[in-house]
DNA sequence: CTGAAAGCGCTTACAG
DNA sequence: CTGAAAGCGCTTACAG
């Protein structure tokens, strides 16, 4: 690594007056300023911001880690603009990480960055990853992603399949299946369970469920596909009128199938992407924008205050009824 | 601000031994280690990132800066998403800058930071701003803008403005309309003129021009509103028989007072978002992902390579033609 | 298990 | 206009 010495030693000064000419130049003769510009282009020095910072005594914190599992997808778009504009509001930066490969060093990374808290976004973390985090002072906040005792703005997923489940009992539909992933998350256990518990209320069983095997490395439209199949295969082999998805791309491809089998089942979705308006999907409208801005609004007070007692924002879904 | 020594001081140890504790506290015996972890939670002591990378020797950089304007419209999205892709593939994170407003401090404060090297989406920077980041040796890639001698990855907006007058041309009508902003921008000149260029070889003159003014603290959709003001009183008042937008959201505002009016106006957008697929838009597309991902890769290699040349990526937008 | 001391790469008041 | 030296807050090999 080349430092300010070997540019000193090249230009025949001391570090003192190669820093003033990092600095700007002030008091420093034309010629030795030429010089030591010289110097720094042959050796294509590059200040060290970190000493440079220790030196100088920046130690201001005005960035927010973002923590990402995998992509993005649209929903967690909407979340992220409503950080950047929160966040911006108070000029504070976003520095994005994506924990979906390497888990491990990403944390260990996270820490090791000036950081005034962290954003998770949509998954929790092990009682190892809280304590790196408690051991480094770092503050955070759950965002879409419930969990007591911690920081979390949240959405009511039990609410939503409350309502979905309404909506079709409304309908008079009883007939009914669940499409959804095959991975357990706490979003859709949650949202299946409340459709659920509604629907025993009133004396009605969920016909058939099935779950797409989740893959992480393709782009979501793939699980669309995987479910227009499977949409196809329900209707042509079974008798349901109605079918529940766990988000709005998995109910694009039902409504693929639906179309394309010219069938009169009733879908649901769940998100209500920007698509979806034009789709005519009913679905449960989840305000992702708000999640983020909330987000952003709240690790900056969590950081400020030092607050003891967690902050708890709970968001209710909307059901949004169109026309599937 | 609390430091290593006021936590040794009070602990009754010296800084070796806090820090030990600090790195996992191997070598410490559990008393000691008690009563630094007390001495901790009563100062509330943060370690500070910037001394501990220092004395670490931990100079790796595996950031990029990514530089926005304002706000982030689905165009810049679909952008973002393809930095994050290219940059999570090779481990590196992202840092989001706003220049909205203090655009001279943040500057300022981006040559601060330990980046590897920044993009900048659809803007250019002033010499000033440039000189700013060579002293810093700060290299950069243009993003959706095109400068001669620096690097940028872009769009041939000239083409894709040909490509809008060559439809309406094949589509044999002459009373023609332009509805953008009123601030210059590289794209709008570019797209405007390729247009005009095509229209005057074809002996077609633009019949009006409208420029919207452009509100920099809106969401973009207030624009849309503005467009369907216009292109009603455009329909009512005069004899155009087509229009081409500058983007697609202007589009939607005139597709708007089209369907009210029940006019049969053409009508033609720039971008393809994803809902003017639903819209039935005819549009020039612009893959937003693409030049993200390109510019990812890209400025990972400016650095690696410290190039002289500068990379120039000229990417060609296509006409999506559907209902409009 | 713990301390004294040197060092990370830079800045800056002080003296000349 | 320039240098010698102390310092930013932390870490770590060395010695005990």
């Amino acid at each position: 690594m080349i430092t300010i010495n070997d540019v000193a030693k090249l230009s025949g000064v001391t570090t003192a007056t190669v820093s003033r000419v990092l600095n700007g130049g002030k008091n420093v003769k034309k010629e030795t300023m030429e010089k030591v510009l010289d110097a720094i282009k042959k050796l294509n020095y590059k200040p060290n911001k970190i000493a440079r910072n220790l030196a100088k005594g920046r130690f201001t914190e005005s960035t927010i880690g973002v923590i990402l599992t995998v992509a993005i997808y649209p929903f967690f778009y909407n979340i992220l603009k409503g950080i950047y504009r929160g966040l911006s509001e108070q000029n504070y930066n976003i520095l994005i990480f994506n924990i979906g490969k390497n888990r491990k060093e990403v944390f260990e990374h996270i820490v090791k960055e000036n950081l005034s808290g962290v954003l998770i976004v949509a998954t929790g973390i092990s009682e190892e990853e809280k304590m790196l985090f408690q051991i480094h002072n770092m503050k955070f906040v759950y965002l879409d992603f419930f969990e007591e005792n911690e920081n979390s703005i949240f959405i009511d997923n039990y609410l939503g399949g409350n309502l979905a489940a309404n909506y079709f009992i409304s309908k008079n539909i009883n007939k009914i299946a669940l499409v959804g992933e095959d991975r357990k998350t706490q979003q859709q256990e949650n949202r299946f369970l409340g459709f659920k518990d509604v629907l025993s209320k009133n004396g009605i069983n969920i016909k058939t469920e099935r779950h797409i095997s989740f893959m992480e490395n393709m782009p979501y439209s793939v699980h669309g596909k995987e479910s227009y199949k499977i949409t196809k295969e329900l209707i042509e082999n079974t008798d349901i009128e109605g079918i529940f998805y766990y988000c709005d791309e998995l109910a694009y491809g039902g409504l693929k199938a639906k179309k394309e089998l010219k069938s009169s089942i009733f879908i649901i979705g769940y998100d209500d992407l920007p698509s979806s308006r034009y789709f005519k999907l009913t679905t449960i409208r989840q305000p992702a924008y708000l999640i983020g801005y909330y987000g952003a609004r709240n690790i900056l007070n969590v950081i400020k205050t030092s607050n003891m007692v967690p902050i708890k924002k709970c968001i209710s879904p909307k059901l949004v009824v169109r026309k599937t």
